[in-house]
DNA sequence: GTCTATAGATTGATAGAC
DNA sequence: GTCTATCAATCTATAGAC
């Protein structure tokens, strides 16, 4: 690797982790591209220069973790699916969820430097700013149809329909916390938002499992 | 009242239902005072003639659609609680947490012209801007004491710190499944969101009720 | 590849005539 | 109360020297 190669890589990454820390503190509208320059200590013109425009920073900002991440609950998913029928059985509920849910909420410790991108996972499906919605909700999409016909074969007496419902409200539920615990430390005073991943998981998969199973 | 002040009333609405339609939308920061007044069919100078500045009309904005929700909200927990009360009982988790969701999924049909301003609730809570957040979140933190207070004395067996997060849970998902009936139509195709309010509630509340009692 | 300088557009807010 | 005109600040993006 030569020397420019290298510079180059080292001013991507700086861009990147710059923005993704703006943009999950600010919003995609709300960072400027001065702001992003001026965290990573690049010149202003090194945004449009490496990556082209603010709009494509900020599908790379999200390509960047999502992908790796969005292996890891497809893997998950279908080592859960597998086991089940090397058993002859229909997949527990309660693993499915997990499968999904342990992650995603894993993935800031696993991933030093991610912990802010966190926090923009929390906001992207309600972001006004459709390019964002858009990138996040192209990313997503297939792996919430796989986690929809995991579920299905879970739940068997339940329809599709309202499994479908279910896992909207188990995904509201989870992305909120997410924010919650990037956001809210100072709004809800007197209780500690700042968990370990373990901990946060052993309270919302009961709760999504009990909600999924409902009736 | 005399013509003045008919027509002060008349251009102040206006305004108000530009901006509420606006921001449901695209978002605070995504909306400018010009597409406002353009929509309002007003001067560009109204807004600040009136409000004062953008930030106090976005206030205004959520409160003339959440002080009456709040109100109605209030009086249906603390009528659960009385009739709990005068029979000696606890009150009944599923009354309780309907109490919250049902004035909120009905407001839409219950107010007209209020439809986007449901929109804009779903996206209340992670909004980028630190403005729409500390409102929205000033206006409902009173009210979710309440819910919790009431949610607590309704389940004497779990501790205060497990219904508080899933009271969090639980407005994730209501909140999701708001801004998922504004925003999804498109973007979750093949399947119907646009649902009624009934529908709507008969669908998350044996959901959010069975989360609530897990374990 | 990195820098300065700036174009070109848009923003929130205001001053002053009517 | 409503209007036009405009200020001052900000933004994304780019052109061109080094």
């Amino acid at each position: 690797m030569n020397k420019i190669s290298v510079h180059q890589a080292d001013t991507k990454e700086r861009i990147l982790d710059a923005a993704e820390y703006l943009f999950a503190m600010d919003g995609y509208r709300g960072t400027s591209l001065r702001e992003i320059t001026g965290r990573a200590t690049v010149n202003l013109a090194a945004v449009n220069y490496h990556f082209g425009s603010k709009k494509i920073l900020v599908e790379e900002v999200i390509k960047r973790r999502l992908l790796p991440l969005n292996n890891i609950r497809q893997q998950r998913l279908e080592q859960v699916k597998a086991v089940a029928q090397r058993k002859g059985k229909k997949p527990d509920i309660k693993s499915v969820l997990s499968a999904f849910i342990e992650p995603t909420l894993k993935f800031k410790e696993a991933n030093p430097g991610a912990e802010h991108f966190f926090t923009f996972i929390g906001r992207s499906f309600t972001d006004p700013d459709t390019t964002v919605r858009d990138v996040f909700m192209r990313y997503i999409k297939p792996l919430f149809m796989l986690l929809h016909e995991t579920a299905c074969s879970s739940l068997p007496d339940h329809s599709e329909d309202i499994i479908f419902w279910r896992l909207h409200f188990t995904l509201g539920a989870l992305f909120h916390t997410i924010h919650l615990c990037g956001h809210m430390k100072t709004e809800f005073i007197n209780r500690e938002v700042d968990m370990d991943a373990d901990s946060l998981i052993n309270l919302i998969v009961p709760y999504v499992t009990s909600g999924m199973k409902a009736k």
